[in-house]
DNA sequence: ATAACTTCCTAAAACGTTTCACACGCTCGC
DNA sequence: GCGAGCGTGTGAAACGTTTTAGGAAGTTAT
């Protein structure tokens, strides 16, 4: 009942062990009335592979792992949705793996990983440091893909989206709209996303106004609350001095600003515009739909999948890449004067 | 480099291969200088326990499987969540699989899970029929728990939230702030939570509510495009009919509600109060903060985890159990006429 | 001095699969 | 009629671990 082996099948079908693993594995070099009775067989004591010994006389699984930053964020959900149509494709199992922004448990996670034999790993790492967690998957010759961190390092492929890009975009947007103070919301400039994102929209107004101004209103974190407390920051400026758009390094903090300036009774974006960051479900169900910036979530998550599993096929012959994505601005009502 | 085994650490530590596996796994009975020879070769080699060879012999796995319905819904994210804390803590993996609301995927992914020896799945199926994927599952011996799921059957535990104690909760509150004509919106039917949720609102009004009237208005899905369709239509009905309060099937639904509303020029909540379901991070984000009713997602999780290793002790002896949670209101502005 | 215990270690078997070398019986082509 | 080649099947080895029975010393009790 509970554990059926390829020798009780064997022995059932009337025929030798190795037999039975070629109609498993290459069934066209067995006979097929041979074939028939050992499927029978199969069938008839519910026989199921056991993976383990498999993948012990193999010396590898077909399984590749994921190791996101925080389960519950719809960017890592997108990009493991993503990841998963390439994985499954290719005839492998995705596990997902939870770091929750913990080195240990990254640490603990890619131990049991490497105990697997897992055939490969996609990681947002924690921290932007050194990385020495994955240096012992590359010891072993386990291929790293790094997802939505730039790589310095030519040792290992990467995906990312170009943020200072994305800066730019919202930046571009907001003076063609003829916004002349404008302001940055977000922090804390230690995450890359946060700086590259201020750094973008800077260039676009170094190139393109002249005339206009961008004031930096930090934030502690990326949270709609925090998004809140800037706003009411801004409205104790003297109003001539108080930016006619803002800019926000995500959604979260776009809907915190959005909903503070509404409850003050001020209006979106007549009074003041606003463009977020990510595109996240809900910025087109806010109660002015927000313009945001556009990752390709699924798509990032596809390309490092399909990095990661030409990496194992190719071995030693495999060339690192550094894929970079572009956003794309979602314009909606927040920032639109029409 | 690649991969040491533990022959060639015993030939490394001049001990026999036992005395290794010893080491591992039973460090007291080795003598502490040889311990410590072999932790130098272990280190020296950088040996890492083969999993799949000792899964083989042991016969079990010790991951346990967690298959939801959608990894990007933050409803499975958050009970993925309570779940993987009581499985890591017990020295074993959670595996994430997503079926997408595929009855073929599901299949696939246990038939995936079964040929890997799982000690255990925990899953919301697809569908509310008759459930033959997991049959496969039972006949091998494989514990099931069923999540967010009651189940009629004795074979399996359960873990669920009260929907009809929700849905009654919600509409006791309105009841309590005064209205009298309220609405009930969500679909379709079918799905066991929406007909549970407005049992519940309509047992409420029976035992309180003598002279109020629930009127419900069908939607097609739970998404915010369908609230706000509802919401068009409740805008059709001459004012003095038009309902003071709806109460939500989901917080989808409850926010496309609440946009039209207030984009129609509708105060919310002196003109109508809104009550949603799930209590999911944007209801507390949103324009109006969202009442809502809050289901412990995290315990569900942890709950179902705990009942699955439990049944994975005991064996033939465990009884199965069937756990329901109690729903809780969370009172925000959009429903409270202070 | 011997038996009975400990303590520490070894050798070998087993888990279930895949693969490799080979054997058997045919049919061809010459 | 004979080697070559093909199609089909067999048997054994190997993957790396855990476990079990037991052996070789050393210690204690008699």
């Amino acid at each position: 009942m509970s554990a059926a082996s390829i020798k009780e099948v064997a022995r059932h079908a009337g025929v030798s062990l190795g037999t039975v693993s070629n109609v498993l594995n290459r069934p066209n070099n067995v006979a097929p009335a041979t074939r028939q009775r050992v499927l029978d067989a199969i069938a008839e004591l519910g026989y199921v592979r056991n993976d383990s010994a498999r993948q012990l006389r193999a010396g590898q699984s077909r399984t590749i792992a994921i190791v996101v930053l925080d389960v519950a964020n719809p960017f890592f959900t997108d990009v493991v949705r993503g990841a998963e149509q390439v994985v499954e494709e290719a005839g492998a199992m995705l596990v997902v793996c939870n770091s929750g922004e913990d080195s240990a448990r990254e640490r603990r996670h890619l131990e049991l990983l490497e105990e697997q034999r897992v055939r490969g790993v996609l990681i947002t790492p924690v921290g932007h440091g050194r990385q020495p967690n994955l240096g012992r998957l590359h010891n072993r010759g386990i291929p790293v893909v790094l997802v939505d961190r730039g790589s310095g390092r030519a040792s290992r492929c990467s995906v990312a989206v170009d943020d200072v890009l994305g800066g730019r975009l919202a930046m571009e947007h907001l003076l063609d709209q003829g916004h002349r103070r404008i302001a940055y919301l977000g922090g804390p400039f230690s995450i890359p996303q946060v700086a590259d994102r201020h750094a973008g929209a800077a260039a676009a107004l170094a190139e393109r106004g002249p005339a206009a101004e961008l004031r930096v209103a930090p934030t502690t974190n990326l949270t709609v609350a925090a998004g809140r407390r800037a706003a009411e920051e801004l409205l104790t400026l003297p109003v001539r001095q108080r930016p006619s758009a803002v800019f926000c390094a995500n959604d979260l903090i776009a809907l915190g600003v959005l909903q503070e300036l509404t409850g003050r009774g001020l209006r979106v974006p007549d009074d003041v515009a606003i463009v977020g960051y990510d595109d996240i479900e809900f910025a087109d169900a806010a109660a002015v739909p927000l313009s945001s910036v556009r990752q390709p979530r699924e798509q990032l998550g596809r390309t490092a999948a399909q990095l990661l599993l030409e990496e194992a096929e190719a071995g030693e012959s495999h060339r690192h890449r550094h894929v970079v994505f572009q956003p794309e601005l979602v314009v909606r009502r927040s920032s639109d004067r029409r």
